[in-house]
DNA sequence: AAATTAATAACCTGTTATGGTTATTTTTTT
DNA sequence: AAAAAAATAACCATAACAGGTTATTAATTT
């Protein structure tokens, strides 16, 4: 047995959706509100298995909700519901800790289906959004992603990344202390920084937030 | 019209999906292969806007494949063919810079939706894999992220992970440098390592990779 | 062939970090 | 009320780092 709950303003949709799970002998109807502030203050104490969350809300949106809630409830799981397939939103919404989400004009099957995955460890969503997350995982490895260093000093740098002192990374590539120390500085250099942590941080931001947003 | 490749070392399913392919008219098909190698020796020549890499090849692997083969090939999108719906590899294929997958069992239409889902800037996939990449996004903020650490360590420890001095955050908490550096020496011992740059390591990789792989 | 860039390496100086000890005050827990 | 934990802060010595200069060699480009 599922335990869901309901967050939705518009009256017909949520009607719509307890009809709907009510069909499903293995789904139970736990809590249904009306806006965020109402879900915020119930849902810590009646924990469901899962939280259908309409992304448009009144005067806190379905993320906000999300975010303020999800501390208190470590065994729910986050469905959000979006009008459109491509909704920019929806891709915040996952990473503000939802995990799936169906659409408004998905049939009684597929809403069905997707809380049935949701409830196998999966996550439902469109190859659209999909890709958004996927191309955080690619971090544009391909083109200039190196800022204008060299392959030693990227090497180099993905070394100091790791925590490796100047000995270190002399004696895994073989070179002296002082020659790693000299790329360090003209690494600093290119990437007008002051220290280690800065020039790995301006590494890995330009890794990986090119596509993220 | 999308130009395709194939790598796939099957002869019956390669050809099945040449004949598959075939059929529609805004697809072309550009090369097919039967191995990694093969591919690596000519793909890099001839770039495709899709390649279709069967996961499991014989030398190499298919994600051995893409790895070696996408630096040269920034316009081609990689469509992974596997025969598990929850092939661990598929997750690392994606990883690998993979954009979408399809199963040996799909039906002519999954496949041509796939590529076209693809081409469209869509990452085709299964729930339960798109769980996996979501659970990347999610890094755990809700529990007991905090390592052991005091809120004052965690001030402290985030500060340093944005390349501050010990000056430079005492300023900021208002405190003096000298308790900036103990605070730094009680980090350093709960979480076992010698320097700030493993400390920050550290923290992220408790909050990123609890999930990973 | 000449010039440029990359990789190598050493020197010096000053700053910053690390590791150890000790100690006071405040907050929290028992 | 007593004990424990957290936050504060100073001292010392050593190690590591940062910034500057200079220089040689190898590889690449012009």
């Amino acid at each position: 047995m599922i335990s869901i709950s309901i967050i939705e303003d518009n009256n017909f949709y949520r009607e719509l959706l307890v009809r709907v799970l009510k069909e499903k002998h293995f789904l139970k109807i736990y809590g249904v509100y009306s806006s965020a502030e109402e879900a915020i203050q119930e849902l810590p104490a009646n924990a469901p298995d899962i939280a259908i969350v309409d992304i448009k809300l009144k005067l806190k949106s379905g993320i906000e909700l999300i975010e303020t809630v999800k501390p208190y409830l470590a065994n729910t799981q986050f469905l959000m519901c979006s009008g459109f397939q491509n909704d920019e939103n929806i891709f915040n919404a996952l990473k503000a800790g939802a995990s799936g989400y169906i659409m408004k004009g998905s049939t009684e099957e597929e809403i069905q289906n997707a809380i049935i995955e949701l409830h196998n460890g999966g996550s439902p969503m469109s190859p659209y959004i999909a890709r958004k997350v996927i191309n955080l995982l690619h971090r544009k490895k391909t083109s200039d992603n190196n800022l204008g260093l060299s392959s030693r000093e990227l090497e180099v740098l993905s070394l100091l990344s790791r925590g490796l002192l100047y000995k270190e990374i002399s004696d895994q590539l073989n070179i002296s202390a002082n020659t790693v120390k000299n790329h360090c500085k003209n690494i600093y250099k290119r990437l007008h920084v002051q220290n280690k942590i800065e020039a790995i941080n301006k590494f890995s931001n330009y890794n990986l937030q090119a596509y993220a947003s």
